[in-house]
RNA sequence: GGGGAAGUGUCGGAAUUGGCAGACGAGCAUGACUUAGGAUCAUGUGCCGAUAAGGCGUAGGAGUUCGAGUCUCCUCUUCCCCA
């Protein structure tokens, strides 16, 4: 799923530019190239079911196969590799696996636009990223890849459709859908981000059409609590809290009979009950079945000529806050049950059908919108909560606090607004006019797409039977692979004859087929079960397999996903557990957002030309230096900005270990009789292990990066002094390279091989450390004299406070300082400083 | 308009519970080696000051505290989400 705004282009050549890089010394491509072979050869890294080791299924956002592998995949994909790598190490059985998002429409487009098959597309660049994603040297075990638009994986999609649709989760319905005229198709709410198509940015406009929704509102109140996983960030989780908009009020419905309809009563939907007496304007959306019906005679030439505009606008158009609200009467009136007061009703491109009812009570004196549509037509504005110590005057502004006592509100004049409320909607709930309700502000999942290239929703109608789902045996319905590629609005399956035509699988009559194809979320909502048994044919997912490796305890990726793919996969993994199909109900129990990678301040593009290739980088430096290099950057959460002379600095440092491996231990023999210094190294080398282990950990890779430098800074030093003897010169950088392997894992193999060590370092245990041997001996005590440092004393670390205040008093230059006044006491903060407070 | 996160040298960024601001790296400077340097090694590098003493310094302003990058309030800026 990274990358996939980044669609439309074959593999290019035009990025290889020379890049200026440090000499390694080494040749980086010999060494990948080595290791990457062996690795393959032996099955290194083949997951294994029944490895008695506790399970970690680590999962990282798998990609859309876009073309070229991006330096933001490899942002995306190292550090997370680093993580398996690194659990592994730890003593896991590792599953971290690859795959592709491979349905959707840069494919189709390319299609559309060069006539080359969307089947013929995606593979190619697929191979492509295969070969690019091999060369990064992560553990990816490629017997598990999953490619979503191969029947033997999109057939499954069908079959949980199919299991949805019998539970009542999948539904079909007309409804003003969101419609793409560039990508030419309906999208989910969640794929509108500012009244803008979220793939091409080309403005969203309306559509009344027949879709296929799945049920996710029903999940709602489940989808809010998170308590049942532990690990997600917050921001993630508030985002889809809002998006949910879970809201408590009251449903009330206004009398429309004298209008002698079909439909007796508007209902509608106010968290503000307790402003029902201020209702002097009804406001529907313009696409309200209701407009056409109600509109008086007189008024219907001004009504129909501004729905037909509102029709014409974009969402963005209409939510603008700098556009004036403004709208059209219809004639008709409502009866306010509360009060017997008729209100008139108008039609207002403010209010939007999809959100709530489309219907909406103005109360100008407490609502700011409602305040600014009155005023520009002239409605009275009628204040029914007096605001604390008001005064009765004309307000300049809606008040829409809650604090305030009813007025002009009949016989609930004088209760505080809360109680107001209460009194207000057992009233209603006692007359059968409406009652309290839970509104969300979330919408079923529209899951149907007028494109080709995805997975066929296997429903066929028949004329005399109805909706009829295709028999499970059936499945997969295949996608014909001749089918003609035109953007019409249509899927291109509509014109497929023998795809379109069928029999009805109940009564064998003429039917035809749904042409409407999925929503490429749908796969993404259950592809981590599939990578538990990618080559099961009974069923999506062995069901002992997928229950013992799952669910996933690390999922790393994007955070754009929120609402979206992280949304969907929560709200599929619950119907499946209703279902019986799975036994847990959270996906991802853990979750973490990395950064996006940019390059010299701005968002990596052709058109700006500051793609970044990682090929380039890989070929000159290796593999591991690009790697240890986007983990240094900062910390993951935080994206960063590419510099090809930061990465200069990484050669060097690599070159460093090269050249510290390479020494000759057997040049310190001798070198030292105290048996002291055999010491020398052990305290920085635990202290290097306790935090790069702690912050490897916690996926923060650049501070473990820096504190492995400090320690081959270290190392440098203690060498050149030849202060230590072989012995613990050789457990210090066997420590190193073991440290260095889930980051930097070829160089850590060669070098492991250089020094020794058994094949593979990747099957070693991790180091562990001592906490007593990574206790400082000594410390800096801090001086302070009124809170500025003045000393820096070098003192033993079990110092006691006594002690402390006793050399800090008697410091040189305390002593200057104080030159006769009063010393009010002195604070010492154990192992850290003590300050001397004067007057 | 509402909500959230953030603002630290020339740059990327470090900094348990409030306790040495600037780790680590980049860049830059000086020197060494060198035919050469975009390699390597050494040293320096927040600002003012003289190379001293000393002072200032984590967007700006106030506050709490023995002590504030960290906590509180206000202002400004940036980013994200929602409208």
């Amino acid at each position: 799923m990274a990358g996939r705004r980044a669609g439309g282009a074959a593999p290019s050549g035009e990025t290889m530019t020379t890049i200026r890089t440090a000499e390694l010394r080494y040749d980086p491509r010999e060494l990948d190239r080595k290791w990457q072979e062996r690795w393959a050869q032996d099955g290194a890294y083949r997951v294994r079911d029944d490895d008695p080791r506790p399970k970690w299924y680590e999962l990282t956002m798998y990609p859309y196969p876009s073309g070229d592998l991006h330096i933001g995949h490899w942002y995306a994909m190292a550090p997370a590799d680093a993580h398996a790598r690194f659990m592994r190490m730890k003593g896991y059985n590792v599953l971290h696996p690859m795959g592709f998002d491979a349905f959707g429409l840069p494919a189709e487009n390319a299609a559309i636009r060069r006539g080359i098959h969307p089947y013929t597309w995606t593979m190619s660049n697929i191979q492509n990223m295969r070969r690019q994603l091999r060369s990064m040297g992560a553990i990816y075990d490629w017997n598990r890849e999953i490619i979503c638009c191969l029947p033997e994986y999109y057939r499954w999609n069908q079959w949980f459709f199919l299991k949805l649709y019998q539970a009542g989760l999948a539904y079909r319905a007309k409804a003003p859908a969101n419609w793409c005229p560039s990508c030419q198709t309906v999208l989910a709410n969640e794929q509108v981000k500012e009244g803008r198509c979220e793939r091409c940015d080309t403005p969203v406009t309306r559509r009344d059409l027949e879709q296929w929704f799945l049920r996710i509102t029903r999940y709602a109140d489940e989808l809010l609590d998170f308590s049942l996983f532990m690990d997600w960030p917050e921001k993630i989780k508030t985002m889809q809290a809002n998006w949910i908009g879970r809201s408590e009020g009251v449903e009330i419905s206004f009398d429309i009979s004298s209008h002698r309809l079909e439909e007796k009563e508007i209902r509608t939907f106010t968290t503000r009950i307790d402003t029902i007496h201020g209702v002097t304007f009804m406001v529907l959306a313009p696409e309200h079945p209701l407009v056409a019906r109600l509109t008086t005679p007189e008024h219907r030439a001004e009504v129909d000529a501004y729905v037909e505009e509102a029709r014409r606008q974009t969402e963005v158009e209409r939510l603008s806050t700098e556009r004036e609200k403004h709208g059209v009467f219809t004639g008709a009136y409502a009866i306010n049950h509360l009060n017997g007061e008729p209100v008139p009703i108008w039609v207002a491109d403010y209010v939007i059908l999809s959100y709530g009812t489309g219907a909406v009570m103005g109360v100008p004196a407490h609502d700011q919108r409602d305040f600014e549509f009155a005023k520009r037509h002239g409605l009275p504005i009628r204040v029914v909560i007096a605001p604390p110590g008001w005064d009765g005057s004309e307000m300049g502004q809606a008040y829409e606090g809650r604090e305030g006592t009813q007025v002009n509100s009949g016989p609930f004049d004088g209760l505080s607004a809360q109680r107001g409320y209460q009194a207000i909607a057992d009233r209603i709930e006692e007359r059968g006019w409406g009652g309290r309700m839970v509104s969300y502000r979330m919408r079923d999942w529209l899951i149907s797409r007028q494109r080709y290239w995805g997975t066929p929703i296997p429903i066929i109608y028949c004329p005399r039977c109805g909706t009829v789902p295709v028999p499970e045996e059936q499945l997969p319905v295949l996608l014909p692979e001749d089918a003609e590629f035109k953007p019409t609005g249509e899927s291109p399956l509509k014109r497929h004859q023998g795809f379109y035509h069928t029999t009805c699988p109940q009564c064998g009559a003429q039917a035809h087929r749904e042409t409407d194809t999925m929503d490429t979320f749908v796969d993404s909502s259950w592809y981590f079960l599939r990578f538990t048994s990618p080559h099961y044919s009974d069923g999506p997912f062995h069901p002992e397999l997928g229950a013992q490796w799952c669910p996933v305890d690390q999922y790393t990726g994007g955070a754009e996903h929120a609402v979206m793919h992280l949304l969907y996969a929560r709200f599929f993994i619950k119907a499946l557990r209703d279902l019986g199909i799975v036994s847990f109900g959270e996906p991802f129990l853990r979750l973490f957002n990395q950064g996006t990678i940019i390059a010299s301040g701005a968002k990596m593009s052709k058109s700006r030309g500051n793609v970044i290739t990682p090929d380039t980088y890989a070929q000159a430096l290796g593999a591991d230096v690009v790697r240890a290099y986007l983990m240094f950057l900062g910390p993951w959460d935080g994206g960063g900005d590419w510099s090809d002379a930061g990465i200069n600095g990484m050669a060097r440092w690599v070159n460093r270990i090269w050249d510290l491996v390479h020494t000759d231990p057997a040049e310190l023999e001798g070198t030292t009789q105290d048996p002291e210094a055999a010491r020398r190294l052990l305290g920085p080398t635990h202290r290097t292990i306790k935090r790069a282990v702690t912050d490897l950990e916690r996926f923060k890779f650049n501070t473990a990066l820096a504190r492995l430098m400090e320690f081959t800074n270290e190392l440098q030093r203690v060498w050149q002094e030849r202060a230590v003897g072989p012995d613990a010169w050789r457990d210090a950088i066997r420590t190193l390279l073991l440290l260095l392997a889930p980051v930097t894992p070829h160089l850590a193999e060669e070098l492991w091989e250089h020094i020794g060590g058994p094949y593979s370092i990747h099957n070693q245990p991790l180091p562990s450390w001592d906490e007593e041997l990574a206790k400082e001996e000594e410390i800096t005590l801090v001086v302070q004299v009124n809170g500025r440092v003045r000393d820096k004393l070098t003192v033993p670390a079990d110092i006691g406070e006594e002690e402390a205040t006793r050399l800090a008093l008697g410091s040189p230059r305390v002593q200057a300082l104080l030159n006769g006044r009063e010393v009010v006491r002195a604070v010492y903060v154990p192992g850290r400083l003590v300050n001397v407070v004067v007057k």
